[in-house]
Order: C-alpha cells, then sequence, then structure tokens
DNA sequence: TTTCTTATTTGAACACCGCTAAGATAGTGC
DNA sequence: GCACTATCTTAGCGGTGTTCAAATAAGAAA
C-alpha cells in the first residue's frame, strides 16, 4: 500500500471509486452532454478499467441513479434559496417555478438524466418524495403557506401536480428556438418564464 | 425482375423501403417499446441488411424523424376528434388538453420518439408549427375562439405555450405509480387529468 | 436486343457499447 | 505469517451505429 492521499499517477486500489465515479459522470455531463456518457467513458475519465464500476454499481442505470440524486440535491438548494429570497406565499410559489425552470435550463443535460431516471422506474424519484428536503414537499408546503386548504387532501394534491407539471413542461421546452425572438421581447429567459407561469392558475394566485 | 405485388418471400429490389422501414419501426415500437427500437432491429423486422435504411435515411435519427411525424399526424387526428366532440369553446380547450395527453398516455414509446426529436435539435417538430394541421396552431385557434384577444400576440403566444407545458408535463408524469390511488379516488385517468388541467388557468377559463 | 448507367441492396468490417467471467492484487482479520 | 475478502484488470461475448466495396436489378440508350 502506498499514500492514502496520494494524487499523482494511480496510486493503489482506489481511495472511494464510487464517489470518483459519480463526479467523473457529472463532469463527462457538462463537458460533452448526455449522449458522451457511456459507462466505459466514465470509467475512462476516472482513470479505471472499464469493468471497474460494476463492483460499485450493479447497472448503468444504478450509476445514472446517483448522478440523479446529486441532481435533486443540488435542484434543492435553489429551491431553499428561491424560497428565502422572497416572504410573500404567491411570490415564493412563483419563484419556486422559476428556480426549477432555471436549474433545468441551466443544467439540461443533467436534469435529462434526472427525469429519465424518474421515467424509467415510472416512480418519481425517491430524493423526490421520501425526506423532508423532498421538492415535491417544498411545493406543497409553499402552496399551503400561499393559502391553499390544507385538508382538501385531493385538491392540494391535484394543484401540487399542476404545479410540477407545468414546471417540467417548461423546462423541457424553454430551449426551443422558436421562443428566442418571444424571449427578448420580454426582456430575458426569466421574463419569459415567468409570463408562461402566470397563466398557470396555483402559479398565478398562489392557490 | 419478378412479380411487382408478390407478397412471398422477399422479391426483387424492394418496392418502397423507405415506407416499409418505418413501418417496421412503428410496429417495433409497440411491440417491444422504444428501447428495443435499434437501426439493425428495424432493418431486421423489415427483412432487408443493416446496411439497406441508410440509403433512405442518412442516420438513424432521420429515420426517427419519420416515426415522430408519422406520430405527429396521428395526434392531429386525436385532436380534431376531440374539437368536434364539443361545441362550447372553453370545453374544447380543455378537452384537447386531456386528448393530448391520453395520446401520449396511450402510446408512450411513440410519444417519447416525438418529443425526444424535438428536443434533440432544440426544435418543435415541423409538423407541429409549419402547416394548418399543427397541433400548435390547433391550441391556438380553439384559444381565440375560447375568448383570447388575437390582438395580444404576446399573450397569446404565452397562453399557447402555457397549455403546451402542462400538457407535455403531464402526459409524461401521468404514468407514475404514486397517482394511481389518486386516479381510483377520482374515477379513473380522465377524471385525473381534467382535475389536474383544471388548476391551469388556460384550461379552466378556456382564457 | 444488347449495352451502359444508375439506384438499391448486401456482406464484411470498424469502433464503440453494456455486461460477464476468470485471474491478479491489495488490504483485513486470524 | 496466513487465509480471506474486496477491489481492480484483462479478455471476451453479443449488440450497436456507421462506412465501404462489391453485387444486383431497373431504366435509358444503342
Amino acid at each position: 500500500m502506498r499514500e492514502s492521499e496520494a494524487p499523482e499517477s494511480r496510486p493503489y486500489h482506489h481511495g472511494d471509486l464510487r464517489r470518483a465515479l459519480v463526479e467523473a459522470a457529472c463532469r463527462l455531463l457538462e463537458k460533452e452532454g448526455a449522449q458522451a456518457l457511456s459507462l466505459r467513458a466514465v470509467a475512462r475519465e476516472a482513470g479505471v478499467s472499464p469493468a471497474a464500476p460494476y463492483h460499485h454499481f450493479k447497472d448503468k442505470s444504478e450509476l445514472l441513479d446517483a448522478v440523479a440524486h446529486e441532481g435533486w440535491e443540488k435542484l434543492d438548494l435553489a429551491f431553499q434559496a428561491a424560497r428565502d429570497a422572497h416572504t410573500s406565499p404567491p411570490d415564493r410559489v412563483r419563484e419556486l417555478g422559476v428556480a426549477y425552470v432555471c436549474f433545468a435550463s441551466q443544467h439540461p443535460d443533467l436534469y435529462r438524466v434526472m427525469y429519465d431516471c424518474s421515467r424509467d422506474k415510472a416512480d418519481m424519484p425517491a430524493h423526490v418524495l421520501e425526506n423532508e428536503e423532498s421538492a415535491y414537499r417544498r411545493v406543497r408546503e409553499v402552496l399551503v403557506s400561499a393559502g391553499a386548504d390544507p385538508s382538501d387532501e385531493i385538491g392540494l394534491e391535484l394543484a401540487t401536480i399542476a404545479c410540477w407539471c407545468a414546471a417540467h413542461g417548461l423546462a423541457e421546452m424553454t430551449s426551443f428556438k422558436q421562443f428566442e425572438p418571444l424571449k427578448e421581447a420580454l426582456g430575458g429567459e426569466e421574463a419569459f418564464l415567468r409570463g408562461v407561469l402566470a397563466h398557470v392558475g396555483v402559479f398565478a394566485k398562489g392557490l
């Protein structure tokens, strides 16, 4: 065994390959895009053999799950920032939507991985649903604080889903070329996003 | 040369391989799903060699474009049916949304191909934008007939986009397992869809 | 008809992919 | 020290998108 922290060459087994692989995948995702994200390329980027990842992930999809998980955590940071930047509940609802779409717009390939992972399992990702930082809960909370009736379970859930759908749809469409002139006319992408979301009841009136 | 219409074995060059390939692709898409849709598999299904498609499509993506185009045409049929089944303009707006999401729900793999083609080009597909049957135009028309001000170009465009986003988002999320109990509580998927869309201003009030 | 030309189709090959199995290697517990 | 286990590598399987030279058939020119 050599130094545990030796950064030169490739020393021994590897301190924490699992983490290194996820980081390499994220790096590749930003550099080369989603289509270049093969398991072999990730291994190459991390400096190990093509078979090495299989001792830390059962599948390619399991690696992508880990990347997606990272993504949802980053998104939650953006959510917290958006929430804390505004005090008026209706503003918070709207800005949560803007923050969501902006995140997707700034990290399109990561967002794609995040969503594909969910869809492949016909399942909202665990991190979206299960714990306190779940993005789904955050939306729900803000809707309640904006005046939605928390005793109307079904209505509240429908409203939350409507928020989510509009945000996701906009996230996937905002990069379409056809919208560029409109964005320019409105003075930037964020204004465009606010303009669209204003037509979605839940975002517009906070209920 | 043999019979031009001989359906046995594999007769001569091939009457119209391009069309046969697109049909084979659609068949595979329904039978095996989107992930099984390789160019080689399509060629196999059509009974030709792996290299044959390259004389009719520059790329795999160009084949998928053709499949997607077929999909948008089918969707337009569903749109026309939904529009003609209702007379009240606000109903028409809502039912257009329901028809959109139902189409995606019934042909999930085809819908995925349709949308991936658009996204890869950062471009709404030609058929959605360019001609009379464009789905985008259909939404716009119905919105105007429901009372939207056609002289407010920007507002109308924003409303159309909002419709589209909500519908696309819902289309990609409606298959999530988490929504099953809610669907059951509301008495079916369509009721669920209407419930969600009711929270989207444009769908709810037709403006 | 025969010949020339062009459009299709094929077969073989390349590089890459996800994944598996067998062996090498390095740390851990006895 | 030793056996044991986790980790990593090498080699290889079948599959993919794509290219290229050869084969084949259809149509035009003679």
